[in-house]
DNA sequence: AAACTAGTTTCAAATAATGGAACCTGCAAG
DNA sequence: CTTGCAGGTTCCATTATTTGAAACTAGTTT
């Protein structure tokens, strides 16, 4: 039921061929589509076909190579806009990077990834993974951490079954066990760090944006280096951060169904 | 077969359901789509539970009601950053707004319309239809006649078919014809205005973005109004745009295809 | 309690997707 | 020139999915 990539659908197929699409990062010629995808040359043929008329994909006759079409983009601002999160965070973040001065991440769950949403480099611009649009593993970055601390419990442990575990540093946390015991203090004390868990001399504090009644919306991060600054230090954001991830919070319910009366069901006055 | 929607493909009722979803711009509960939907009910609750599954489409069952998912925002990122001219002319668009401090317009054309891609406001923002991720008629706005102009004749009378004609204003060309010794006159001078066709006291000068060969890749507009200057005024402007166009062009060529050889075909050293 | 409204499920008929294989290229090697 | 071949494209009978009218369920209003 919940597997991978399951067997029905010509929709689910299609855009696991989108997927395949941007995966490639640029455009792809019809043979490396092929080499990476379950189907059949007809099959795959014809998908491709069908995006491209549907506009979803371009497709360069000159090199023969297919890129994400125009059509997306479009869908691609309203999505952006509509997530919600993103376009109400977004002054928010801007505050808070002003504020701060050091590079600040905005998140959300995908599946049991981070996807970071948005993001602001710090004054003084570090190098690291993450980058607005871009997933990254849960259980060992703050953003992460921070939302898996505040999940229903009940999703809890499918999320952690599908986290890949890997030690990227020697900081990292490698058994679900170990990470339960963390996101327990989390909870606890409401934010979450990153203590190079991820990338050495990277280190952040987290904190999970949640809705009124608990739910996970996602979750903010100022990050900087074990070389401009400590973990202690980082510490002393939270009230500010705290502040900015409640607004959101807030901002986000109040203006969610401005629209409810749009259509019939209205009360009658 | 250039029709509208067509009949065949699962693929194209499912994407068709997206835009519906999109074009409504928030939440939509499953009545108002089914109100707006050419498909029976049961056909459209199908599609919109594949598309849920998919995470193309959040269902929220607390209003019982549908999002864009967020496999189409990370999909969205992808997309604008492989757009190729987006994430290219970003900058410099920055450039350009910083030096001219009125509104800047990217566009593309998707299918016969101008669709905006990204945007700078005015240093004293003015009103306008226009936003990034939005479409526009092409016949009656500076980045739509910039481009036309600069189409493939063979191309030009499907598009210009395509226009609705409709009189915006009464400086509007609403006729082929008309537009047609207009775009002959861009083509000549190499840059469009818009002497307020499409918004009353809105005025613009836009250049295509033109590719070696000759492709409209895009255009660039700087807008402003009749209140604060005049088309003389933006004309002085073209220089400034034209460089910055012919840059974005230059880049966007240069970086187009730096994974030729990931796969076989390179040529042996 | 009756009449709606909104959403969900059923099922036989109709339609679209499938993929093995044949078929085109254009090009490079023999 | 001919042969071989890789990247693409098209065919078509088979198979599986989609279709949508209608029946049904769960809430809500009258």
């Amino acid at each position: 039921m919940a597997a991978s990539a399951a067997s029905d659908g010509t929709v689910a197929k299609a855009l696991e061929v989108l997927d395949l699409v941007a995966a490639h990062g640029r455009a792809v010629r019809f043979s490396d589509l092929l080499a990476d995808s379950p189907y059949p040359k007809a099959t795959l043929y014809r998908l491709l076909q069908t995006l491209v008329g549907q506009g979803m994909l371009a497709f360069d006759p000159h090199h023969s190579s297919y890129t994400l079409g125009i059509r997306l983009v479009r869908l691609a601002h309203v999505a952006w806009q509509q997530s919600s999160l993103a376009p109400i965070a977004r002054p928010h973040l801007d505050r808070l990077s002003a504020e701060v001065g050091e590079t600040v991440h905005l998140a959300q769950l995908d599946h049991a990834q981070v996807l970071y949403v948005d993001k602001r480099n710090a004054r003084e611009p570090v190098h690291m993974y993450s980058q607005a649009g871009k997933v990254g593993p849960a259980y060992c970055t703050g953003v992460g951490k921070a939302m898996l601390a505040f999940v229903p419990e009940t999703d809890l442990p499918a999320l952690l079954a599908q986290q890949s575990w890997h030690r990227f540093t020697d900081k990292t946390f490698t058994t679900p066990e170990a990470l339960q015991a963390e996101l327990a203090a989390i909870r606890a004390r409401g934010f979450a760090f990153d203590d190079e868990e991820h990338e050495p001399g990277i280190i952040c504090v987290a904190l999970p944006i949640l809705s009124s009644r608990g739910g996970v919306l996602g979750a903010l991060s100022v990050t900087s280096t074990t070389a401009r600054t400590t973990l202690a230090a980082l510490q002393g954001l939270v009230p500010t951060i705290s502040q900015i991830a409640q607004t959101i919070a807030q901002e986000t319910e109040t203006w969610r169904f401005p629209e409810q009366g749009a259509h019939p069901l209205r009360k009658r006055a």
